[in-house]
DNA sequence: GTCTATAGCTAGATAGAC
DNA sequence: GTCTATCTAGCTATAGAC
């Protein structure tokens, strides 16, 4: 069965549902053949670095997806508070509403510790980049503009966690509208 | 060489060193055993439910650390202020300075995810309860004091992963300094 | 560029001597 | 209660036909 070919950006955001659930260690090369309807051996022909080449591959297309959507729309000539709401509303979607773990933690953890991390770091200096231009369009000095910036990525990724374990997407959902009211608290 | 008794608090003081260092699915029966420095034939002998039940060893164990440190100093007689003080101190020492994963996230992912939830969602449920307590001595109103008190797990949750992923462990230092001057907010 | 088949290895777990 | 030795299953990765 198969046989018919499919495309590289679907058996990317395939791979990347499957470390995002089970991690890196957690995802075997069956399953990641399976869930793209691939068999090992065509994976290998599309990632001769093997599994290493496939998490590296989900990294790069999630470092675009932070560029192309969430620095973009921060850095937009729309009015600051606007553009504070639609960033808000892509990391709802990113993450389901607190549903969906992140991929760049689950593949921070066990054997890709070390693999992985300069390519996370990048993608996590990005995002507080783009907060803390946003943060000084609404006004707040230097110093406070890096803290609030940094405070967002640390609430999401610290929020998912509780989200997840208290099975309580509430607390991922609450965080947001925090972050929404720390930056409007300059205004 | 070894066939000399070691102490189960140590064993599982030193697996725990090893999942919170490599996580659940990275962490192999022989690198457990050489970290023990027993046999894996010895570590079954103790744990007869295998990797499992060594991991659930050690989440008995911090649990044990959450409720006999942190929860007994905030709810101690202490002044409130004096409580805070102390608690954020002993979570200093238990992340090393921002240094050391947390060992509960590492048993959150991969293969682990289902099995631990339940007792590591325990664990949470103590750490937010004995904030909930403090921010409540220092005059905070029900909702604030609820919120205020998940916000530390969630910030330190957070502010771990943005300290190992940067290499930069005064991200963690700095997140603790907020939460103190947060609760100091309301004197 | 996909497939079947398999190599080579390490995983988690157990048997049984001492 | 520790050890050595070993089992089976699953892993990552590759060979080679089509």
């Amino acid at each position: 069965m198969a046989n018919v070919k499919v495309e590289q950006d679907v058996v990317i955001d395939r791979l990347m549902s499957v470390f995002q659930s089970v991690g890196y260690d957690g995802a075997s090369l069956s399953e990641l053949a399976t869930a793209t309807g691939l068999q090992k051996a065509s994976l290998y022909h599309r990632f001769p670095g093997g599994k290493q080449a496939m998490a590296n591959a989900v990294l790069d297309h999630v470092a675009g997806l932070i560029d192309n959507q969430l620095a973009n729309v921060l850095q937009s000539s729309a009015p600051a508070p606007v553009r504070l709401s639609s960033a808000l509303t892509i990391i709802r979607q990113i993450y389901d509403g607190g549903r969906l773990a992140c991929v760049l933690r689950a593949l921070s953890h066990g054997t890709a510790t070390g693999l992985f991390r300069e390519p996370i770091a990048g993608i996590f200096r990005t995002w507080v980049a783009a907060f803390d231009h946003l943060a000084r369009d609404f006004g707040f000095d230097t110093r406070t503009a890096q803290r609030l910036a940094e405070s967002t990525l640390i609430r999401v990724q610290g929020s998912l966690i509780l989200a997840q374990t208290l099975q309580n997407p509430g607390i991922f959902d609450q965080v947001l509208l925090d972050i929404e009211t720390d930056f409007r608290s300059q205004q």
